[in-house]
RNA sequence: GCUGACGUAGCUCAAUUGGCAGAGCACCUGAUUUGUAAUCAGGCGGUUGCGAGUUCGAUUCUCGCCGUCAGCUCCA
């Protein structure tokens, strides 16, 4: 018999092999209504599915995220179910729920259009209305082979299953599909749904197997959810620093140099201006240096890249043989290894922090371009810390206070993944327990939670890496800390101890914004183009309500420009033109001076975003506390009413 | 790199079945002198991404190239 404890400390006892939807049903009909799948000790399974073993029981309502997923695979197979009433001739793939739905994978003589998904979401709701029930069978080897003899890929599927493993599949109304499930119920569930897109797909991700044809959808349990979802994507796509770089004229991409984004006056003002900030920030601790952008082939055979990442470097190639013998870096730390080994360092110098903004290019494969976040040349704020073993604990927890630091700055949380041991790497277990160790104590003083990533670092060396979520929750990587052994043993890097022997430093890797590109990207989503007023490119505009006052306007233009601001002056126009324009392109502030103004030695301002509410400062005032406001980096204006 | 969609004025977009390529904004000129999100009028602006082909005729159809976008196992 099977013990099965309820969430009110109840117990029902049960032969196995009982249906939790009987189990649910006796608990109350409401309740079997809006159950949609339970878990026994939090293994999901849906209502239909026989009891195999007892445990903490739980009936999942639409209301646990778990659910969400069941529902999304559900909606998958009624994706599939339409789409094989349209087009029998289909094959089946994979159809799995995914972070923000579902998407399933067909092989097809000719891919889908959008036409197409139109047809297949409308045919969704038929099935939907249909509601046949997801009916679940246990079936031998034999049997799912022959039930599947037209579809290859469940073939092969089913060819992957080890000897003892359960196989099942999911019949819903003319459909059925090899699966694991579990299920909702029944196809009336899967009411709010949307297609979003189709696109190619290696099969099982392998670029030399066939391409199939994917379609990705979301589903939710409510309508409003499901709006609230497409609303978020438009959002999204709002921010869309393409979209946005343009309308504010920070950068352009040009087709001659693809994945090289030209910086407009106004970007190179928000990119210098950040390069500024971590410059400053580094200026006691940190020495920067330059080094060159093109390297003879040599260094990267000794650093290994000629082998390992020549597809990625931009190679020059040999006029008199043709062949190439030389690459603009790709990553600075193999010139900053030789910077380091040009002269003899004494254990006193360590730990020894390079810094560079250096241009770095790397050949991506052209389909993996896309605006500022996947470029082909950018610069890092990047550093390689040459230290002793028993200083990695401190230096760790130095550079994730610097790092951390400079996320705060920007109002960004991070999210600290530890990535250990991989299954090939170099250097012996010791080695990897110390290191380890060191990270996860530099880690843990912190106070921070993270994530546990085994097997997921470098192969040479343990890493800590530094996720960001943007103001609409969208992470992405941008720090990262590595502890490297490898590379001070293929480029014999050396200190002088404190008992005259030679020793071997540890190599630190460390980035902060990843790159200033990708980072300029993240930046602009994050604060919609809205930027806080230190990193705005222009700062103020000053509005002269008419030609006659423009002589005082620009005395207060000149006032703000003395005390460093960037402020400019604009006087065409009626004055509604210039404010619409300059709430347009986002300027913090304007500064509005009338004739009350210019005779009171005052302006009128208005706070970008916050309408016709105006402020009055005398002309000192508003210059103090501007400046104040840059030079706190505040993130919300100091000027309100 | 692969699959698909897309590429028209600086920007956002139109252009019936293949028949003289348009609009708004921006820009320029003039008038207007304005109190918090577009004053009015006129003007400039294009070898329709590039190159071939089919056709009397191509933005439109075909092919190649370049670029952009979406995606390329969060495992039946």
């Amino acid at each position: 018999m099977l013990v099965l404890r309820l969430p009110d400390g109840a117990e029902r006892t049960v032969p196995p092999g009982t249906l939790p939807r009987d189990v649910v049903a006796s608990i109350g009909p409401r309740l079997l209504k809006a159950a949609v799948a339970v878990a026994v000790d939090g293994e999901v399974q849906d209502l239909g599915t026989p009891l195999r073993r007892g445990g903490a029981f739980t009936v999942l309502t639409d209301k646990d995220p778990r659910a969400l997923a069941v529902l999304r695979h559900s909606a998958a197979h009624v994706l599939a179910t339409a789409v094989r009433r349209l087009r029998p001739e289909a094959h089946i793939g994979f159809g799995p729920a995914i972070d923000d739905g579902f998407y399933y994978d067909f092989e097809v003589a000719t891919p889908f259009t959008p036409d197409d998904l139109a047809a297949f979401e409308a045919e969704m709701a038929l099935v939907a209305q249909a509601a046949f029930p997801f009916d679940r069978a246990e079936v031998s080897r034999e049997a799912a082979l022959a039930t599947f003899a037209d579809d290859p890929l469940k073939l092969e599927r089913i060819g992957d299953l080890g000897p003892d493993e359960i196989i099942s599949t999911y019949t819903d109304g003319p459909f059925v599909d090899l699966c694991r499930g579990p299920h909702v119920p029944d196809t009336s569930w899967i009411r709010h749904v949307k297609l979003l897109s189709t696109a190619g797909a290696y099969w099982r991700g392998d670029e030399r197997r066939q391409m199939l044809q994917r379609i990705y959808g979301t589903a939710f349990f409510r309508k409003e959810d499901l709006d609230a979802h497409l609303h978020r994507l438009e959002e999204a796509r709002r921010r869309d620093h393409r979209v946005v770089g343009k309308a504010l004229d920070l950068f352009v991409l040009h087709p001659t140099a693809p994945g090289a984004p030209f910086w407009t006056e106004r970007g190179t003002i928000l990119y210098n201006t950040l390069v500024e900030f971590v410059r400053d920030r580094q200026r006691e601790r940190f020495k920067e240096i330059k080094t060159p952008l093109l390297y003879n082939k040599a260094l990267w055979e000794q650093s290994g890249h000629w082998g390992k990442y020549r597809e990625n470097m931009f190679l020059v190639h040999n006029d008199e043989t043709g062949e190439p013998d030389t690459s603009l870096k790709p990553m600075n730390c193999p010139s900053h290894y030789l910077l380091y080994l040009t002269k003899k360092h004494s254990y006193r110098e360590l730990p020894l922090r390079y810094v560079t903004f250096d241009v770095l290019h790397r050949n991506e494969v052209a389909g993996a371009l896309s605006g500022l976040t996947r470029v082909r040349q950018f610069a890092q704020d990047d550093c390689h810390v040459f230290l002793r073993e028993d200083q990695i604990a401190d230096e760790v927890k130095f550079l994730m206070d610097f790092i951390l630091g400079h996320y705060r700055t920007f109002g960004l949380e991070a999210r600290l993944k530890f990535a250990t041991r991989p299954e090939t790497r170099v250097g012996d277990d010791a080695m990897w327990d110390r290191a380890e160790a060191a990270l996860k104590a530099a880690l843990e003083a912190t106070g921070m939670a993270y994530e546990l990533k085994p097997g997921d670092g470098a192969f040479y060396g343990p890493k800590i890496d530094f996720d960001v979520t943007d103001s609409i929750g969208r992470a992405w990587q941008l720090g990262t800390i590595q502890l490297d052994y490898a590379a001070p043993e293929r480029f014999d890097l050396q200190y002088t101890a404190d008992d005259n022997t030679l020793k071997r430093p540890v190599v630190i890797h460390r980035a902060v914004s990843g790159s200033f590109e990708r980072f300029i990207g993240i930046l602009i989503e994050h604060f919609a183009g809205a930027f806080p007023l230190w990193l705005a490119p222009e700062q103020v505009r000053v509005l002269p309500l008419t030609d006659d006052l423009e002589p005082a306007a620009r005395a207060v233009t000149d006032a703000l420009v003395a005390a460093g601001l960037r402020a400019h002056l604009e006087v065409r126009e009626s004055l509604n033109y210039r404010i619409r324009e300059a709430e347009t392109m986002k300027v913090p502030y304007m500064a509005v001076v009338g004739k009350r103004e210019a005779e009171a030695g005052t302006v009128a301002v208005r706070v970008r975003g916050a309408g016709s509410k105006q402020v009055v400062l005398p002309v000192a005032e508003f210059v103090a506390r501007l400046s104040r406001e840059r030079d706190t980096r505040a993130l919300e204006p100091l000027v309100r009413d």
